[in-house]
DNA sequence: ACATGCATGTGCCTGATATCACAACCAGTT
DNA sequence: AACTGGTTGTGATATCAGGCACATGCATGT
């Protein structure tokens, strides 16, 4: 079945079934339904069963899914049976919060440097024991400490400078919180969080919806 | 052609098309074509001229859209011609963060209320010159304010409380980031920022991409 | 005033994505 | 051992979104 285009929306919500089966295990519910799960997470029913039909068959017939088992296949489905090195630019409140947050962590994320270009930043040494590099760095840190997936958080204008360094390393994923469009080549990918756009959406949603 | 369905994912785009027309704005480009444009935004050019023609016609043939124009219209069109009032619930590292965080701002969102249901924060004074109110004002204290968008940053077990405190202002739109599904009515709107998600996305594609 | 070049606006087609509905199948009960 | 209730897995169907391609129409130059 991985011969197969998988959708990307299926892996977003892979991703958020694994967030709600994470709050049954620590309820200790054992087993659940495709409906009940699916309640949980807004969507249809059969949109659950489709989306783990790509990856083979996880649950029995007349029962649901166990939950346990279901939460470790989608991690392992997903890429999360190991620690992911993260490395961030832009360490202004956005690139600390991130840094300080605690989802990022629990979820097997982990922070192994961090960049600033800004003179009286570097140097400073961070609440869990890293210490600012200068941009100029970027590209020997990254590969010193095995950094996989980078993270931006400087202002729109310095964006893509930064991408095309972690393209050098190479870094061959980033998570973008600038609002602008990152040009990478083939292979590499991009994901954007825009909070402005949520909120455009939001106001939409109010002025006409 | 308002009567049209819109597509959420042409709402999203018109947003980034707005990013991308600022830019424009402040290099003093008068004229952009669908392609040019579409490549900026990393879109397909007839894309472009498909969202807005669900909402009328912008362009002038042989020449292109005038950004200025096209930028206003699609603010107009957003519903971003006015300001809009924000109010956030927790205070952590995150919610000081965008607080603080000029793109919201410059994009006529102004925070208005802040709350959290730590007793060594209420009542401190924030260099935006908010004070911090305790959870229980939440009704109150949006009411004042004119609140119409709340921001959710509590850990993930309160988010589902704080919206239903949103729900009963009445404030229609929840932006939030817990990595939780919220459940609201008919009516109401919410959109999820979900930071582990779009890393997930990242993971998987490093793993079997 | 006419011809030419160029970018928009849009009908149509194609492909992808979500939903429905049913057969396959398991567990517990009679 | 057969029956029943309940849930999965999946083929078929419907809905939606995206891309192509051409006619439309404006601007410029002759």
């Amino acid at each position: 079945m991985k011969y197969l285009k998988i959708p990307a929306a299926t892996i977003t919500r892979l991703s958020i079934y694994s967030r709600a089966l994470e709050g049954m295990v620590e309820d200790g519910t054992p087993v659940v339904s495709s409906k009940t799960l699916a309640d949980l997470c807004g969507v249809n029913p059969a949109q659950i069963r489709k989306d783990l039909a790509y990856f083979g068959q996880f649950g029995v017939r007349g029962v649901g899914y166990f939950v346990k088992e279901l939460l470790f296949d989608i991690k392992k489905i997903l890429g999360l049976n190991k620690e992911w090195n993260l490395a961030i630019v832009g360490m202004g409140n956005l690139g600390c919060a991130l840094l300080a947050h605690q989802n990022f962590s629990k979820q097997g994320y982990r922070f192994v440097a961090a960049f600033d270009n800004d003179m009286m930043k570097v140097g400073r040494k961070l609440a869990t024991g890293l210490v600012i590099h200068p941009i100029d760095e970027l590209t020997k840190v990254c590969r010193d400490t095995g950094a996989e997936i980078g993270v931006i958080c400087t202002p729109p204008d310095k964006a893509q400078d930064i991408a095309s360094r972690f393209l050098e390393v190479p870094v061959k994923a980033l998570l973008n919180f600038a609002p602008v469009q990152i040009q990478v080549p083939d292979g590499f990918k991009v994901e954007n969080v825009d909070f402005t756009v949520k909120l455009d959406n939001l106001a939409y949603h109010l002025t006409a919806g």
